[in-house]
DNA sequence: CGTGCTTTTGACCGTGTTCAATGGATGTGG
DNA sequence: CCACATCCATTGAACACGGTCAAAAGCACG
């Protein structure tokens, strides 16, 4: 039995994890850097990230770095577009230890074909994801190096925040700068210096695999940072 | 009655189509500028595009250009993500003379509480609009100008082709260049000689608000064009 | 203590921005 | 019919942001 992890999946009530964790029998792990589902494979089933981060990276060319159009946290399904979509237009690859529920695509079909509310639920989640890809175009198009890896750091913050229900100063990162990098559609030396930056002005620092979160307020001015776009389950009408 | 039109909508067979329609009685017009409705507004219907062009675009600030983070075509939903998420985060406004069907949330609930297929159908449409917003992604993140706009074009032109089933090599052209700079994170001055660059690489050009297409293979070569992402109907298995 | 990976730093350079002026097209009122 | 306003595309010059290349410094792990 899968315990309920928060963060996405709030989005589901206490009946609707009842009817849904029973599918998610098989649990898995993968390494850093395994590739868990390939560009165009044909999918049968879809992956509950439970712990550690996910990216949907798309390939370009074998000299280029992938670029990371996607990252999931625990609480989300890393591929849940799988089940209506069948094949995927990018590789999912696990960025560090990860261990995952696993749900059938025949299983949900049947269990969704008897609970129109759950699979609004389930749609809804995907379509939050479409929102923060629409807030990803915005920032990797509108907004310079700066402002840019700051608001990449608030939405890290206020989404692992709501993965590990509980704000800190200080949280697990795990992400190298050329994962940023390729996140925020910017070269690693480039971010190195932008940390510096972020540093300096005494909002945040990233070392030993965690980030120092300084001064929020002032990171999130810097990043331009307003949470709308996430949709959190909690925060009700925010837009 | 609305008639069926071609493009996104050819993922519904005739039958579901057939149940859909008859809920899309009102049609309405937009003139160019015009705001379909506007970030945050509490909606209890959606919109299909049957003419014209439609943006989502983000604001940002008074003083700065809006960003377009989605394009929308003729056979289109422009707004159906508000249909479970009831509140959008961005504007939709209208970039040309159009006219859409409008179909109202509660019918639509009752419609798909009885037919779970075309609820996944829907699903999927919105799923196809993701899968497009991590291209934009990808696209503005890490292609460089020639490549960038080259790219969009492209895709204006296969999505154009699908909307009105035939290709040609000159189509309706509405944007002016700054509304691919707001989609391209360029700015208009740039995207100027940008089109310029591509006319003198005898790949195509753009005026009289005609996209003209000298060269389609050269065009989808300097764009890298792949259009798997696109996920369309008749292409079946492409990915 | 070496080997390999990530981060940091420096110098240089190029793509794209900014600012500003010009030209062309379209439309309006005198 | 022509002045005039408006909007958009185009061009030029200067510059800055971020990229590229290369070397060095940290750091982890065997």
């Amino acid at each position: 039995m899968t315990s309920k992890p928060s963060g996405m999946v709030d989005h589901l009530n206490a009946e609707q994890w009842g009817k849904l964790s029973p599918l998610m029998m098989h649990h898995g792990h993968f390494a850093p850097g395994d590739i868990v589902s390939h560009r165009g494979d044909l999918l049968d089933h879809s992956l509950l990230l439970l712990d550690g981060l996910v990216a949907r990276k798309v390939p370009r060319g074998q000299r280029a770095r992938s670029t990371v159009v996607a990252l999931q946290f625990p609480g989300e399904f890393v591929d849940l577009h799988a089940f209506p979509l069948k094949k995927l237009d990018h590789d999912v690859v696990s960025l560090t230890g990860t261990s995952v529920a696993r749900i059938a695509h025949d299983d949900l079909h049947h269990l969704l074909n008897g609970d129109v509310e759950l699979a609004r639920k389930l749609w809804l989640m995907t379509l939050v994801d479409a929102s923060i890809h629409r807030h990803w175009v915005m920032r990797n198009s509108a907004m310079r190096a700066l402002a840019r890896v700051a608001n990449f750091l608030c939405e890290y913050d206020a989404r692992m925040t709501a993965a590990y229900a509980g704000e800190r100063d200080s949280l697990p990162f795990s992400l190298r700068q050329s994962d940023i990098a390729d996140a925020t559609g910017l070269t690693s030396v480039h971010v190195s210096r932008t940390l510096r930056d972020l540093r300096e002005h005494g909002c945040c620092s990233v070392s030993g695999g965690q980030l120092a979160i300084h001064d929020r307020a002032g990171l999130h001015k810097m990043g331009m940072f307003d949470a709308a776009y996430l949709y959190m389950p909690q925060s009700g009408t925010a837009l």
